[in-house]
DNA sequence: GGCCATCGTCGAAGCGTTTCGACAGATACC
DNA sequence: GGTATCTGTCGAAACGCTTCGACGATGGCC
């Protein structure tokens, strides 16, 4: 492996010239330039990570932590990781996967031992007990996801109360006044990521500025738990017209259960779902959805991240708009429901 | 952050005795030990990982490519990079997650700016570029796949053809002798990621061993393709009394179209599939399957290719023997059908 | 024509480790 | 009791890069 000393000798210049064409930080004439740059081609010349980063305090490194079980939103997860991993390379620079299970030991680790420049972090809780130990890292932090108490950290993440928001006025305009919800399964409450939580809230206010009869409930994993679920809906709301539905999971058992019931979607039944664009095409009937964009919550982690290491401001909470997709699983309301 | 030189003066030995004291390659005694820990834990002192890899040519990271394109196997690739990044940490390394698409250009970037002291790759092409890019590496690779020339590089994978060997084997053995294969889409084998014709071999070699008539034919993705391929192969073979079903994202449609056509399982068809466990058990009915054993390839990619940064000897070619699981949907053949 | 900036380059001092050779003292061996 | 071998520790030389200060050469300005 050639080092800068080899290219500096073969062009004919000092090797802080050479670091100096690499960086741009200091003019250097363009014929000197050129030779260096052809020295380094010639060579191959690829600067040591190492010797960089114990000079320059720099990595050009990321660190992305991710909840590595194997989850019902894999698919998802993935959707953030390529966008993170695409965007970092677009500002030049790596990503680290380290696994949520590490916890908090995982992150000093890295950040002690100067591994990252900085740390995005997926699935954050809402007592989130990594958010402390960020707080101490020299490195800055940009989460996906928005736990209670984040003052001083950036988060990124879709508005899922303005999502609910907008799944409820776009029925409420289609002269649906009885709908129900059917939400994420209880352990994802219970493990207390917020949006869940953010959903429902948003939910309900939409619901009551509205003036709409709803019911919201939980639902169980599988085909039982769509069963139990839909029955209390149900049992509560009679004549429901539309639901909402903000499960993945419960998606295609609960339209295989509407199918063997009888309740024609959309004619009966209307159907909002939040969820990814292809989760939402590939149903039997295509789903009108808002979409969980992965892609551009992690794209802007990123940015975020290089606001933050270059010193620039940044927005310490962003929320990204809700977009909803009409496809065929919405209809006006018949007249003889109104 | 501290250094080791604030270590050294707090513990009262020079820096060179802690860097013993963390390496463990030179004797030091208890009691020196004692206070150079004890020195390092007050501090908070963790070594600069920069200035370690510059001075031991030692990174102490594994690069792990991925296919991140939203692909079917989503989840499988996330079984696998959990696998690699969990097995890594137990040998003390991290993981740099980088993207197929960055191509032959991604690995000499982070080779020969020394950014990693292995490759782990997956989702190989029979004739993938990327591997006489490898070899000109000084870092080793382990490749999670089986391209056609992969002399002197180690690979890790299932063993395909015993697995389409071992279904058949299962049917046979519960009298069934005239089988489809429901196969992959034609995309897979475009793309030439062997594993599609590795199963297709061992499943016609194990099919003329056998003695069974059988048909295969690719399946494309979503219920059309489905039908399509299952008339064709109800064309080819009449009266089949199973399937084995090489295509995990065709499953759910194909039980319902067996459904909608009063084809019970496993009354009717017998089906065995090729899946990971958890799509197995989640289909109406549970399906006997063989599984993608993940965790398994991406831990043993991972020790493969710790043994080779140890200096060790190691199985150049490892396929793990394929085991079959049996659930609810193979049932011996009855009588009036033999 | 003298003075200041600016341009383009160099040399040297780090950055924080690891590792090699050296060495003093203790231990073993015959 | 002298030599050889360990033990335990130290000092210094890398490792390959960035960055700061310095400095000669240009060029602009009044």
């Amino acid at each position: 492996m050639p080092t800068i000393n080899d290219v500096a000798r073969a062009a004919g210049v000092s090797p802080s010239t050479v670091s100096y064409v690499l960086s741009g930080r200091r003019p250097i004439s363009a014929e000197t330039r050129a030779r260096v740059q052809a020295a380094i081609a010639e060579l191959g010349f690829h600067p040591h990570a190492g010797a960089r980063a114990l000079a320059s305090s720099k990595t050009n490194v990321l660190a992305l932590v991710a909840p590595l079980r194997v989850d019902v939103n894999v698919p998802v997860i993935m959707q953030f990781a390529t966008a993170v991993v695409t965007a970092a390379r677009a500002y030049n620079h790596d990503v680290l996967l380290l696994t949520k299970d590490e916890g908090t030991a995982g992150l000093e680790r890295v950040a002690h031992s100067t591994m990252v420049d900085a740390l995005i972090l997926m699935d954050l809780e809402r007592d989130d007990l990594r958010i402390p130990a960020l707080r101490r890292l020299k490195q800055p932090s940009v989460l996906i996801g928005l736990p209670s108490d984040h003052t001083g950290i950036a988060c990124v993440d879709l508005d899922f109360a303005a999502a609910a928001r907008l799944a409820l006025e776009h029925l409420a305009g289609h002269g649906h006044r009885r709908i129900g919800l059917v939400g994420p399964s209880p352990a994802v409450y219970r493990r207390q990521t917020t949006y869940a939580d953010r959903f429902l809230a948003g939910f309900l206010e939409a619901s009551a500025e509205l003036d709409l009869r709803t019911v919201t409930h939980p639902c169980e994993p599988g085909a039982a738990g769509v069963r139990d679920a839909m029955a209390d809906i149900d049992a509560q709301l009679s004549d429901l017209t539309a639901l909402v539905v903000h499960n993945e999971e419960a998606l295609r058992p609960l339209l295989d259960l509407l199918h063997a019931t009888g309740r024609k979607v959309p004619d009966d039944v209307s159907i909002v779902a939040i969820c990814p664009q292809d989760v939402a095409t590939s149903m039997p009937v295509g789903l009108t959805s808002i979409d969980i964009p992965a892609h551009d919550v992690g794209t802007l982690a990123v940015e975020t991240a290089m606001r933050l290491l270059d010193g620039r401001t940044v927005e310490y909470t962003r929320l990204l708009a809700p977009a909803l997709v009409e496809r065929n699983s919405c209809t006006e309301i018949s007249p003889s429901h109104r």
